[in-house]
Parts: structure tokens; sequence; C-alpha cells
DNA sequence: TTGTAAGCGTTATCAA
DNA sequence: TTGATAACGCTTACAA
């Protein structure tokens, strides 16, 4: 331990500590010797007793619904580099999309003296938010963004996206539609996504058919048993499906192709988040990209500005990109003039 | 803190530790009591003090090349779940295939106290290894498996998994194979798939012409520019690609419907890793599939049986699961004798 | 620039 | 079953 490096270098326990906390109040010469000793004694200093006496931890924490799901991993990443660029550890915790499994991983990062935490989305119990506020812990909500959230939040507007791809689906004249979703239950960013695209339809006078709306897992086969579902419907078929993500999108545009569908001749297809997959299928993928990587970055960026006692804004907006590509096309029987009009 | 609920509770500090330590040395009514006053304090044990007194941290950790990839992701969510289950945080590295990283981030886990480590594979710095033992953490190996491994090692066999997968090929008639491969450096797994190719091939009197192996990064795009310039290249055409994974092999077939290539009439692909994709895009790809949450699982509960005192195996093997799909048929040319060799 | 010594918040030993 | 008290390994005033 320190004392016995302390001892072999000929100093105090002061002066190693200084060594390794505030190396330039040390003369180079101690320093050498110091640090020799360290070598020697295959000493390294211990992070426990180092946070019981600073009351610093170097730990920062994340909550997030599964690994599974790549964008939040990818946001894991971006955190992870940019805190061990300063020494932070990042500790992980995964909810399973279970609100009471993310207050029990916070009160336990809590525990283990996290500096600052991140979680996904605002969709938590109130008892999590006050934890952070109570024992006065800096943290972000990420991958989501509002102007007016009470929360500082990282990451981008899921209504504005939405709202811009049903759109982009009116501007080519589509009236009839479908949606494909993952669960909205506690999921803020899926909920503001339905909300988007109900509120823009109603803009236009329209609205989903109830049959016409596919709620489950995130995955190739729940797209492909909706276009399904969707198709059998005793009602008229939509001319355009949104989907919750590209996963679902692929399976729509999969199970098309085999019930003979012509995309986007008959229907549109759209996703999101944009996987590498999505522009090399045939046919490729319109989707919306966003840079969950740099959602983490500046996560921890914004979380570090707080710990160093800057005042950082409100959060950061990170651009949606939306990508148009053939799976989505001029409504079948549109006036030439209606898809014209947003081109 | 600690002392302010014994003073609360009327009790000693030893006897708050018990309540959370050895419950049943505590007496219900005063456990009651204790546990009221916590409750009112808002008071939870502090992990730093914990650890310095206990000398134990909590804490286990892994070390990862990137979250990018979906397999260690989930290898890393089942060893969270297992040792969340226990109480165990575990605390994540990536090293982004740089061994000199991977040595880094194993000393900073040492120095939080970590009780427990997993590295993928054991391409690493034999320094990394000596730490750990120097400070007799245990440790697992994963990913990899091998039988004569020094380490403790929870994965399946990749060369035994390369060797059946171009045995199934040969078997089929191919007598000539190009591969495409992520990078090999400081990548032990990937070397023995292309130590199991060649070992096979060789064993079949044949081998893998220089022109015909391509060494890249795991995307679509790596495949799609590989079998451009397998394709150009002024030698025969090989009858079958072995691919280092699903996403390189996915390019593959790509470029081949971009090219006009039949497959599997002209040419068999085969991926790795088994993604949901893979079953689903036209023709079905060939691969391998491993369950890395189980691995990461296993591994976890490997580690705990040895903090427990157990005296556990030396491993464990995961089994490789063999997918033949569309993607691989009879060579264009084989005698018929030999394609039903091994069916 | 360096040293002394008092904590930091628990657990663990021993005694009662 | 409970309590007093000395660690645990380091940081940090404060003093020299």
């Amino acid at each position: 331990m320190l004392s016995d490096v302390a001892k072999l270098a000929g100093v105090s326990t002061a002066t190693v500590s200084r060594v390794y906390n505030e190396p330039d109040k040390v003369s180079a010469n101690v320093r050498e010797r110091v640090e020799h000793a360290a070598v020697t004694l295959n000493w390294f200093p211990n992070a426990a007793g180092r946070a019981l006496a600073s009351t610093r931890s170097h730990i920062a924490g994340i909550i997030i619904p599964t690994l599974d799901d790549q964008v939040f991993a990818s946001q894991v990443s971006g955190m992870q580099a940019a805190f061990a660029a300063r020494g932070i550890t990042l500790v992980l915790g995964c909810s399973n999309y279970d609100p009471a499994q993310a207050l029990v991983q916070v009160r336990a990062m809590l525990a283990r003296g996290a500096e600052a935490m991140a979680v996904v989305g605002e969709a938590h119990p109130p008892e999590l938010f006050d934890a952070l506020r109570l024992y006065r812990v800096p943290y972000a909500v990420t991958y989501a963004y509002r102007e007016d959230s009470p929360h500082d939040c990282i990451g981008f507007d899921n209504f504005a996206a939405y709202v811009q791809m049903t759109e982009h689906l009116i501007g080519l004249g589509h009236r009839s539609f479908a949606v494909c979703l993952q669960p909205t239950r506690d999921n803020d960013r899926v909920q503001a996504r339905v909300a988007a695209i109900r509120a823009t339809l109603e803009r236009h006078g329209l609205a989903v058919r109830p049959e016409h709306v596919c709620e489950g897992e995130s995955t190739i086969g729940f797209g492909r048993r909706s276009l399904r579902s969707i198709w059998q419907a005793p009602c008229e078929r939509p001319s355009a499906i949104i989907c919750g993500n590209d996963h679902i999108a692929l399976g729509v545009l999969r199970e098309a192709e085999e019930l003979g569908i012509e995309i986007p001749g008959e229907l549109s297809v759209t996703g999101f988040d944009d996987l590498e997959i999505s522009k090399e299928i045939r046919p490729t993928l319109t989707t919306m990209r966003v840079d969950t990587y740099e959602i983490g970055r500046l996560t921890a960026q914004h979380l570090l500005d707080i710990l160093d006692g800057k005042r950082p804004q409100h959060g950061h907006e990170v651009r949606a990109l939306l990508e148009i590509r053939e799976s989505t096309g001029p409504a079948p029987n549109a006036h030439a003039g209606d898809a014209r009009l947003q081109r």
C-alpha cells in the first residue's frame, strides 16, 4: 500500500499521494523516487481508499433499456470513451424496459457514489429523478430531446422526426397509412413517435385505422406478421406503412416480397435508425439516421462540464436525418400534383 | 451516514452494519428499528467505505473489443444480468482491438478492486495476464475455447467451427475457395478460423490462392468490395467463399446479385454469427450460430463459483451450430458422387 | 516543497 | 444479541 511506497522512497504518505494527484507540486527528483518505488512494489492507488478520502468516486453511470439494440450499445460506447479519457469509469445498468429495474439500478449506482448519471428517456418513476436530485447527482436524459423538458437532455426530437417522416409520405400523395411499432408502454420515445404520426395525419384530416396499428417486438418477424395481418384486414389497404425502426421495416419489406406486393409502386415503407443493411437490401429502405455514438459522447461531455463547475446549456439536440431511398414513392393513385407538392 | 442511523435507532454502528450484512444475527425488533431509521434518513451504505473495510469491492470487470459488435454486446448483457443478481456491479472496458488499451483497462479495473475479470480472447500482452495473476484476481477468457488453454475459458472452438464449415463445402464438392475475413491482427479467434480453413483444405490437397484472400473491416461494404476484386482477379474463380461473419457475407451476397452471379448455382457463400436478417434475405445465408448471451452468463457463473470458493472446471465449451441454408449448394461442376458424400 | 495527523464511512474483532 | 473500537488505504488541511 501507499505507506510502503512512502517508506521505500523515503518520503511521507502525503508526498506519494501528491505524486499521483498534483504531480507538479512535487520536485522532479522526489517524484522519480516515488514512481520508482511504486513500480518496484507493484503498487497503484486503491480506488476505494481514494474515493473515501476524497469523496470522489470517479464513477459515472448509465441506464439503458437493453444492449441488444445497437443504438443503445453505441451510445454506451460513446460515453465510455469520453469518460475514460478523463479517468472516469462508466458503470452500466440495463433496465430491460422495466421502470422498477431502472430505479433499482439507479439506487445501486448512487450507493457506488456515481458522480453523474445518464438515463435513456424520461419515462421513469418519479422516485428515480427524486433520488438523483436528493443526492445532487448531475444527470441527463438521453436519446430524447424536448425544449421544455424539466431535465437536461441530449438526443433528438422524436416527435419532430416522425412529423418529418409522415409529411414526406403525405407529400408523396399518401392518404391511407399503417403503423408498426415497438411496445409503447414505458417508452416515451415511441409514444412521441405515435403522437407525431397521429397529429400530422390529423392536420391533413387523416387518421390510422385501428386495424392498421400493430404494436410488438422490435424484430423482422414482427414486421412480417404485421404486414400479413394488415393485408388481410377487411378494409381498404394502406398505401404506406410507417415502422418504428429498421428491423420492423425490413420485415415488412421481406413479407411484401413474399406476398408479391410491389414496393414502392403499391406500398411505401419507412424505417428508423438506418442500419448498415438498410441501404443494401432491395429496395433500399427510406429511414432516418441518428448518430447515437455522438449522443453518448455529448452526454459524457455535458456531465463532465457540470462536474467541472461549468454551467452548460439545457442539453443538446442531435439531428435525425431523413434518408429518402427506394422504399417510398408516390401513392398509387395520387394526383400528379400532390406528389410534386413537397418534392 | 451509518452512525446517524445508529444514533437514531439507538443502537451501535456495528448493529446497523449487521442489519445489512448478517441480518439474522440481529433481533427482529432491533432490525426493524434500524431499517426504519435508515428509511427516515434516506440512507444506504456507501460502497467505498464498505469496500475499504471489508476488502471486497463487489465489482467485476469485462474487457471487450467493441460494443459495436452484437456478439460482444450480448455477452456483456449476459454477464451483467448474472452478476447483478448477486449484487456485483459489472464494469465495462472497450479495447478497440488494441492490446495496449486492453492492458490499461485491466489495470484500471484492478485499481478499482475488481474481484473477477473477463477478457475476450487470449491475444493479449503477457503483462495483462501477469497482472491478473499477481493480484490473484480470478479471470476467464471468453468467446474462445481451447482444451489446452492455460486460462479458464468460456466460449466455442473457433478452429473446430471453421473446420466444420469448410468440410461442409468440401462435402458439397467445392475445390476452389476464397476467404473474406475481418482483421487477423491481435485477434486469436480470427486467426484460429483462418488456420482451420487452411488446415482443412490442406488435408484435401487444396489451398486458397493469395488473390482469393481478403482481409478488411467487418462490414457489408467490405464484403461487396471483396467479391468484386475476387471476381476480377486474373485466375480461376472460386466456387465458394467463406466469410468471417454475416456482415461480410451479406455484402458478398448483395454484390453477387449486382454482378449477376447465381447463388448457390455459381457460387456458395457462408457467414458466421447468424444475425436475424441472415435467414430473411434471399438467398438465406448458411452460417453458424453461437449463443453469446449464454457465454456471458456462464462466464459470470464460473467467476462467481470461484469467488464462492468452489473449484469449477477449466471452463465451458459452448456449441457453434451450423445452419445450412440456401447460400450453399453443390459445386458447379462437382461429380454427383462428391456432393453426395457428406450429405 | 515536504511532513504530520486527522479524517472519509464502513466492517470486523473482541468483549460484554 | 449487542457494543466499543481499531482497522481499511488514501487525501488534505495545516504546519514546518
